[in-house]
RNA sequence: GCGAUUGUGGCGAAGUGGUUAACGCACCGGGUUGUGGUCUCGGCAUUCGUGGGUUCGAACCCCAUCAGUCGCCCCA
């Protein structure tokens, strides 16, 4: 047996590359109608930079960062998502300079890595489509940005989304928020589940997403944080809310949510899918408002908004809906061959029409012409140009439209030393005479 | 990290201890010596993820290991 692919990795094959890159261009088009700059940084940087920017406690660093020593020992860290590097890139360079327009906004499509158990639509080297936005506090950058969101869904006719949203308040809230929820939950303490038990101390926010049936009961009559929120929170929660129904965006509160990264503060938001074989990850692009990491990185106090999608979620959104992906490299010719003698002939054929604009497959492997036309026809070719050994003594070339079978004959000299605008049009029309 | 389940040709899939590993698709070649369909004939796994073990005998049983899938945790 010879090499597999470490797990969960994954080969992106021919049929898969069309899709994506087909998502991508068209995600780019979109992008840049909301002005969104695309920016690419390293796909790995200092463990600490994640560690200090995602937050130690969270599950991603303390379980499933990809980390290694290098040959000079540093702890480096494959990116597990991508603000982080972001931030990082956006402080190390000062693009929070006077010169850089406000608010700075900024979009990727890489791969991030996360060493976890892989599944349908979690693997470990994944693919995310990430925004930030940098140095707006208004909260038309937190509605903006996630009608963006919803627009990219939108884009590629995706239904069955909900969007979810929730504010968790600033820092100080949420220090009084956490004591009052460990007030309510400790004396439920016994029943709680392992895993709610140990976060009750440690991160007792995160017992409000427990997934554990007695653990949600506990929790629907725990205080909420949005009663929690001071005046500014709360009214920028309100102008949120107040701005996605003027746009007619429908979408839900939960109060509940939370985020698996530390760093964010008021608005937050999930948009879930509702397709019914999704598995158990329906979680399609997730981000919020980050006003204090910009200040934790090390750059000047800024504030932050931003999402991630995942793409090999939204590919099999897409699948799952039959969506019709576009062919984007549609065969024009096929060159069946008769005869060794032809060989040569033929790579000058093809080169002269791919000169001309056509995409243009040939025979190599001499096979009979029933096969070469079967290939032909498997690989949707519109024309086959056949080069038999008659052909070539009078120096000419066959044309045949598959789709309907009309044939015509053409001098090779007339293809070779004519200047065609446009070669397919021209073969149309011949063949109409 | 935990639990369940699966791993047979390029793909799908039968076989669940006894000499030659069904079948379908795809592919290659012929019938049809230069034209796409159908039909037809033939070819295509010294080997059953990998490594050990049990046995006279293993694709089938046992152990380990790798990988896939699903669920948990968590997440995009």
């Amino acid at each position: 047996m010879g090499y597999q692919k470490l797990k969960g990795t994954p080969d992106f094959l021919p049929e898969d590359t069309n899709k994506w890159q087909f998502v991508e261009s068209k995600s780019r088009e979109l992008l840049s109608r909301y002005q969104f700059k695309e920016i690419r940084t390293p796909i790995f940087e200092q463990f600490e930079l994640f560690a200090r920017g995602v937050g130690e406690t969270s599950d991603i660093v303390s379980k499933e960062m990809y980390d290694f020593y290098d040959k000079g020992e540093r702890h480096v860290a494959l990116r597990p998502e991508g603000t982080a590097g972001v931030v990082r890139s956006y402080v190390e360079n000062k693009l929070y300079g006077p010169e850089h327009q406000k608010p700075t906004k900024f979009y990727y499509i890489a791969p991030m890595f996360r060493y976890e158990r892989p599944q349908k639509g979690r693997m470990r080297q994944f693919h995310q489509l990430g925004v930030e936005v940098f140095g707006s506090q208004n909260p038309e950058t937190d509605v903006e940005t996630m009608v963006l969101a919803m627009d990219l869904f939108k884009s590629f006719q995706i239904k069955n989304l909900k969007l979810v949203i929730n504010s968790l308040g600033d820092v100080e809230t949420r220090k009084v928020y956490r004591q009052a929820l460990i007030d309510y939950l400790e004396p439920f303490k016994e029943e709680l589940s392992k895993d709610s038990k140990e976060r009750l101390y440690k991160n007792p926010l995160r017992v409000l997403d427990s997934k554990d049936k007695n653990d949600k009961k506990i929790v629907q009559s725990a205080p909420s944080i949005l009663d929690y929120l001071n005046d500014q929170s709360s009214k920028h929660f309100e102008t949120v809310k107040a701005s996605l129904e003027a746009l007619d965006i429908k979408y839900v509160i939960d109060s509940n949510m939370v985020r698996g990264l530390d760093y964010y503060n008021d608005t937050i938001f999930e948009i879930m899918t509702e397709d019914p074989n999704f598995g158990s990850n329906t979680t399609v692009c997730a981000g919020g408002r980050y006003d204090n990491l910009v200040e934790e990185v090390g750059g000047p106090e800024t504030a932050g908004f931003g999402f991630g999608v995942g793409l090999e979620r939204l590919v099999m959104l897409l699948e799952n809906a039959q969506f019709e992906f576009p062919v984007i490299d549609a065969l024009d010719a096929f060159i069946v061959t008769i005869g060794e003698s032809t060989n040569k002939e033929a790579t000058k054929l093809a080169h002269v029409l791919r000169k001309n604009g056509m995409n243009v497959e040939r025979e190599f492997l001499n096979r009979k012409p029933a096969k070469q036309f079967k290939t032909a026809d498997k690989l949707n070719a519109q024309y086959v140009f056949t080069l038999g050994e008659t052909e070539l003594a009078e120096g000419t070339v066959n044309i045949k439209k598959l789709s309907t079978g009309e044939q015509i004959k053409l001098a090779l000299s007339e293809l070779y030393n004519e200047n065609h605008e446009d070669l397919i049009a021209e073969i149309e029309s011949r063949l109409k005479k």
